[in-house]
DNA sequence: CTTGGAATGTCAACAAGGCTGACATAAAAT
DNA sequence: ATTTTATGTCAGCCTTGTTGACATTCCAAG
């Protein structure tokens, strides 16, 4: 099952042939598309893209947060995403409120029916996460989140640890 | 390090939090980023986008392939591939050969200019996928691979399974 | 053999969502 | 008080997805 010959502590011993590599590149292109899929197909339905189910994700996982400060999350332009972002707000799912302290700033929220639509894409992405997770057993997803973990740009690493848990 | 209890075969008793899954979906979120930046930034500097590098990869894969294989991996309309193809062929990096047997068939090779720009992209993208499975060790590794098949959809997996060992 | 359908690939036009540039407004600094 | 900086919005461009229309080639039924 390893990928190569290891010593007793599991370490510095991983010999990776390119062809190894290839296919670990090839899993995460196919594994991404199936991690997509579900919600792409709810986001249709409502005539919403990726971008929309991004920016309510992030939006209901920090409460009141400011445009800046998701556009530093999600890694788009805030042209992009102020585009993304009107939409949802002409159509109602998400409030934006001028900032208390900085009037400049703009606090966003989740309406109820954003809640909704939130709630509905996050559940169709954990039942597939959920289902992959219980084939693959509590080993392999420890070591699933490791590699993530280890592939991701170091400051985007900082952002993904400072994630608490939240009460939806 | 596991996420929740076991019993001694580590089967059946993971015990999944919302949370637990939402902090999967993010790393898997952030580490595609992580994933495509290198190649991503190559491609830039030759006017291409990822469209491109997906079609460079699996025209190197499968030497001599059809256009019509190709959009069945690559999951997307041949009107979109054959506008990336295009440009490919027009720029000398890709050879469409008329098929021998059927004539309605392109065949598709690389060029000694499209194999090196796949080998800058590729090699790329390999080496931090070699990072992130050194950092995490072989077992991780393992995992990682075994959650990844287990989130693909069914034809994919079959597509990702039926990959060889080819030499470059 | 011919003819009608199915398969393969190309061309055209449109939509989503990236991008940069220009700008209004608010805050901060000089 | 005025200049500079930060946040967010509006306008327009480009890549890459989409569907529709079509030419070519193959194959099967008559």
């Amino acid at each position: 099952m390893a990928d190569g010959p290891t010593n007793s502590s599991g370490e510095n011993l991983l010999f990776l042939t390119d062809e190894q590599l290839r296919k670990g590149i090839e899993a995460m292109f196919f594994a991404y598309r199936g991690f997509t899929a579900d919600p792409d197909r709810i986001l249709d339905e409502h005539g919403y893209g990726r971008a929309h189910h991004r920016a309510l994700h992030f939006i209901n996982r920090t409460y009141g947060t400011t445009v800046n400060n998701l556009l530093l999350v999600l890694g788009v332009t805030k042209q992009s995403l102020n585009r993304v972002l009107r939409t949802l707000i002409e159509d109602g799912l998400v409030e934006s409120r001028i900032g208390k302290t900085d009037r400049r700033e703009r606090n966003l929220y989740l309406t109820e029916a954003g809640a909704a639509l939130e709630r509905a894409l996050s559940e169709a992405q954990r039942e597939r996460m959920r289902a992959a997770y219980r084939a693959a057993g509590p080993q392999a997803v420890a070591g699933f989140r490791q590699v993530l973990e280890a592939m991701m740009d170091d400051e985007i690493r900082r952002q993904y640890n400072t994630l608490r848990e939240r009460r939806t």
